[in-house]
DNA sequence: TTCTCGATTAACCATAAGGTTAAATTAGCA
DNA sequence: TGCTAATTTAACCTTATGGTTAATCGAGAA
């Protein structure tokens, strides 16, 4: 998980993931856009294989790299359990709720039932 | 959003946003169950604030913190967006079950061309 | 055999992460 | 006038990032 969102960190490794959701890309095709180095291209594309998220297949000279969008799937879900906080309503209420009670006590007042 | 797959990519700073999400905590109860000093959970929660993803408030010795989740919005939205790729394979899986198809096919490629 | 060329490895540099300990900050309290 | 206690800042260490250039690899082409 942590390698998930270590690899999404990056502008330039976000860029290549919708690159490949286009189709398969060669390193020098993910490099290109950015105008970097096969070097450090090669580096990005290695955290992305790393967090499980790239495919490479070797053609000849060519890595071929493709998609691996699965575990995207468990970083969705983990971000996907605060979405109750940003949706608005239950937030709001919750905030109000919050706001009239003057026991501050250190209890789950915020979560279990809202 | 550099910043929120940072702040995400750590398992102690996730920790701290699960344990947000159940009311607001000290910078001592927020590093109490990681064992870890002080001056190391200032310095997640910093990162956590860099990011957007923590309020502080200063209440005399204490800084109490608060999870702000609407940065979350983004970055779900960022990886909700290859939704399909995952989805799309469990399909794919779903379809190979049900066809029970004597070409025992086992790539199951992100459905493109391109 | 030798050339080509996409990609990797090696070496290096600067900066950031994640942790430590020691010292400074700060506002109420005795 | 201090004392207390939660945090922060400062200084330091080790490892990881993100980039570079130079050298190496490998298999098809000439």
């Amino acid at each position: 998980m942590d390698d998930i969102f270590q690899a999404l960190s990056d502008a330039t490794r976000r860029q290549m993931l919708r690159d490949l959701a286009q189709g398969e890309r060669t390193i020098g095709q993910l490099a290109q856009p950015h105008g970097m180095s096969l070097v450090a291209a090669s580096k990005h594309v290695k955290m992305l294989e790393r967090a499980g998220l790239l495919r490479r297949e070797i053609r000849w000279r060519s890595h071929v790299c493709h998609l691996q969008a699965a575990p995207l799937a468990a970083a969705y879900a983990e971000i996907g359990a605060y979405e109750r906080f940003w949706t608005g309503a239950l937030d709001r209420l919750d905030q109000l709720l919050r706001d009239e009670d003057s026991t501050s006590e250190t209890s789950p007042k915020h979560g279990d039932t809202a």
